[in-house]
DNA sequence: TAAAGTTACTAAATCGTTTATGTAAGCACC
DNA sequence: GGTGCTTACATAAACGATTTAGTAACTTTA
């Protein structure tokens, strides 16, 4: 019943060839190490034939590479990363290669973990999400020459290649079509996490309010999705306390999806009459009533981005060469929860 | 700067031992193969001081397997796939497992390649949302002695290991909920897709509003997610046809979601004033306002039970013996939207 | 005390590829 | 006619583990 695959050992003893010969037509490097036209063909013939699959795992121990890459982000069930995986997956598909998703959960130990076992499994390059402290792993692998290109945050400090939003344009479009749209005081929710991204957002926020002569409203909630009560008090007390406000900027859209939750329980009437816009698109904005506009990030054009560096990496075999860091715009998604017009006030 | 990781045989050179040796106390069969306290010893402090971590990718071509098990779902990016993908991934890690997601697309053809791929990986066992017309291909594996646990859907006229939602139970106990709850005129909305677990909701529904003597009003949709337009168009018309309906049995997430949307733009009350239930949760749902009711899979337990299985099957190594088919039930999430005295009826 | 068994190891085959090296035949070249 | 260069293949050594089949040295048994 279990039938044993073919092995290329077996192939050249039906044709009466060496290995080598089957392997090299196996690998379309046939004319290059000149092996005859007819030869060839007969190979090719009888691969075809009895269908021939390769054992991936003898050629990954012999060449030492596995053509598997792995895609670590905080949590592979979140929207935004599951998307871009999905473009991830498509590419790599194309290019013989697979991926491992794995999710750090934002946590050094679990992420340096994972890191350790991909490496014993010859993993040939790393996309990561990186959380904090992970900077000496990820310098690990790039000195030892695997590819390894970050995604959505930085490591400060480490100059590596990396695919990130151009996070500051993105808040002081956003901030800015708020305020095109007639919003005068705008509040900005964001976490309490201390990366990059959300100090561009906070900056591109704070500049544009600032240009446009207006006042900044900032309220900062704890990162821990725990403390969803916690947050709930502080937007209820923070919207009690600004009365003025005509309009919120949630800076991730998670927090954006709890906080209209909370905009609703404080007053069923409150999420029509503000004007709302949040960092981070979802799939949810289409839905909810009103539709929640957004910045997108370009999910797409992510996935391609990372990777193109990535092939670029695995093509020169682990020469340093001068890192990337690209940034990228995403797109503005108005909807109805940021025009004036469509507010009730 | 690339420093090759040390082999067995480097080890076993430098503690002056075979490598057979070193392998056995590798793999705590040190006692059984009668290798002395002391040698055992000596061995295992060397390996724990370099931090020895062998190939796995060696360790695979010897042994055949691979400790890797792929999750093939529709689509890696919905959310409770992904969710599930979570627990299973969590549960591997503990046993020393790897999961490959990947995403079928529910296309026949894409699915036939994806096998045919992991197979050429060893990888020891396959966890299948089956799409429709890969009966055999499954049936191939399953003869080949790999471990392949269906989830979600089966595959008809096939005795495999499958872990299953109850779909009937559930929709009767969800339709009865709605019942309870004093509503009489409740449409069941579902999708044009001759799968199990459809039929399943769709029977429950009926069976239960006809014992209690009730009407039955059915609306089917297009599958494909590129008709939403007509989609649109004929929710509409069936509301307009039957303005008598106090409530709405979406019998698939994704369906609730685009479901919603559209009973907004009919009436913006209307939302409020039915009573609404999805078959199928999704976070979205706690965010909705009112919050969206639901009858929950029950996401950890499926994961749990198919990993059971999974790890069953591997440890029974290709031997037949009886299938087993798990039919779990889920949870009714109850929440604003199908409760009675909520809508403003 | 010779045969048999046990202890504590080692040598070497093996998994299925890739690839460096080897080699025989044919041809050219001065 | 010896040297060197192609052509067209084959041999065999890796890759790094696991595992079967030894084998010395001791111990037990009859």
């Amino acid at each position: 019943m279990k039938k044993k695959r073919p092995s290329l050992r077996d192939i050249a003893e039906v044709l009466n060839v060496s290995t080598t010969t089957v392997s090299f037509v196996l690998n379309g490097k046939g004319e290059e190490k000149k092996i005859s036209k007819q030869l060839i063909e007969r190979v090719e013939n009888y691969l075809k034939e009895i269908d021939y699959k390769p054992n991936l795992i003898a050629r990954s121990l012999r060449t030492g590479n596995s053509h598997i890459i792995v895609f670590m982000v905080e949590d592979v069930s979140n929207h935004f990363f599951s998307k871009v995986g999905r473009v991830i997956e498509d590419i790599s598909y194309k290019h013989d290669y697979r991926v491992l998703f794995c999710s750090t959960e934002n946590d050094a130990k679990r992420t340096r973990e994972h890191i350790e076992i991909f490496k014993e499994r010859q993993v040939d390059g790393f996309i990561i999400v990186p959380p904090p402290g992970i900077k000496e792993e990820v310098e690990d692998l790039k000195n030892n020459g695997l590819p390894v290109v970050l995604f959505d945050r930085k490591i400060e400090g480490l100059d590596i290649d990396s695919v990130l939003l151009n996070n500051y344009e993105g808040a002081r479009q956003t901030t800015q079509h708020l305020i095109d749209q007639g919003f005068k005081k705008i509040a900005f929710i964001t976490i309490d996490l201390d990366q990059n991204q959300m100090h561009d957002r906070l900056k591109g926020y704070r500049q544009t309010v600032k240009e446009e002569g207006l006042e900044e409203y900032i309220l900062t909630l704890p990162y821990d999705t725990d403390r969803v009560a916690e947050s709930r008090k502080k937007i209820k007390d923070f919207m009690a306390a600004h009365p003025e406000l005509d309009s919120v900027f949630f800076a991730t859209n998670y927090l954006s999806q709890s906080g209209l939750k909370t905009l609703h329980q404080i007053d069923s009437n409150l999420v029509s009459n503000l004007g709302i816009i949040s960092f981070d698109d979802s799939y949810f904005f289409e839905m909810y009533a009103p539709t929640i506009s957004a910045y997108a990030q370009p999910i797409e054009l992510m996935g391609r981005e990372l990777m193109r560096i990535m092939f670029d990496r695995i093509k020169q075999k682990g020469e340093a060469s001068k890192h990337q860091e690209v940034r990228l715009d995403g797109e503005l998604k108005i909807r109805e929860s940021s025009l004036k017009k469509y507010t009730r006030l």
